[in-house]
DNA sequence: GCGTTGGTGTTACGAGATAACATCACATAA
DNA sequence: TTATGTGATGTTATCTCGTAACACCAACGC
């Protein structure tokens, strides 16, 4: 039972046009709210898209620059922040990495199936409607944001 | 919208005698089942349920020595692996940090309702063959673990 | 113009967690 | 009894993750 299969099977990488079109699309989205954005949050969303699997923080950071220069810490997780609060990417807490969002409703409640052996993770809707939210409910709490993520094996992994 | 209100109304700290309750027959049962409670262990675990609340690992290691020496990290950090293994603590990724296991039952999928006002805690059942469970079948999925957090507002801190 | 707001650059540091290695306690088999 | 393997601990050092604090700048509204 371990750590030991590395190599990825799974819906690797997206193609740079699929990338680019994505970020096309978040930009002219976000710009029509008002929002701002910025080289650096392209960037960092960009760097999301283009890996097509969680990324830890610090390997954004090394991967900001073009020419290879790292960023400082601040530019990536102020880059995060707005990211996450828009709706563009998600913190997997369990990993401490980030994603980008891939469901592409609006859907603010996500949840996770992260392959513990490839890496590889899929982003499911989180119905909080349904067990948890029950469950919130009988206890009386107001629930504002969800952490939900399930490790284990994917398909592909599970096989093999 | 904030973290402004920092008074504990829910349950305390349970009284000193529930502790070492907690704490003798969770010594019994896994002594029964081979495993040692070791000085270290039992400490942290003590440090857990006198706190009632989730803890911070560097909190857990200041606190450790009843002299008011600290612990090295390391022993903590084996004695709260442990201790999640064997059931009797989480660890809650969303806030890094650790809880003694509430949940009577040997039942492995913990769930928190978090009160981002006061820092209470609730630990609920977690029915992995519900939503989340038919999700990762639908997806080929074999689960092994699961994190499921939900932040909000306890009874007490939407009220007041 | 002038203040206000929000984003960025930079330095430095705080907080969270683990690697690596030596040592020790204990059980069990030779 | 001694040998030996296994699991727990002690200790040092380091690595990873994330943020506080402050200066600066651009855009907007009055």
């Amino acid at each position: 039972m371990g750590e030991h299969c590395h190599h990825h099977h799974a819906d690797g990488p997206p193609r740079a046009d699929a990338v680019a079109r994505a970020m096309g699309e978040a930009d002219r989205r976000l710009t029509a709210e008002g929002e701002r954005m910025t080289p650096a949050r392209l960037r960092v969303l960009e760097l999301l898209l283009a890996a097509g699997e969680p990324v830890k923080a610090y390997d954004l950071i090394a991967r900001f620059g073009e020419d290879g220069q790292p960023a400082k810490p601040p530019t990536v997780y102020r880059a995060l922040e707005f990211l996450e609060r828009k709706g563009l990417a998600h913190r997997i807490a369990s990993i401490s990495a980030y994603v980008a969002c891939t469901s592409g409703t609006d859907d603010h409640a996500a949840a996770f199936l992260i392959c513990d052996c490839c890496g590889a993770t899929q982003e499911v809707s989180a119905p909080v409607a349904g067990d948890l939210g029950r469950a919130a409910e009988a206890a009386g709490y107001a629930i504002t944001r969800t952490t939900i993520e399930a490790h284990g094996r994917c398909p592909a992994c599970a096989a093999g």
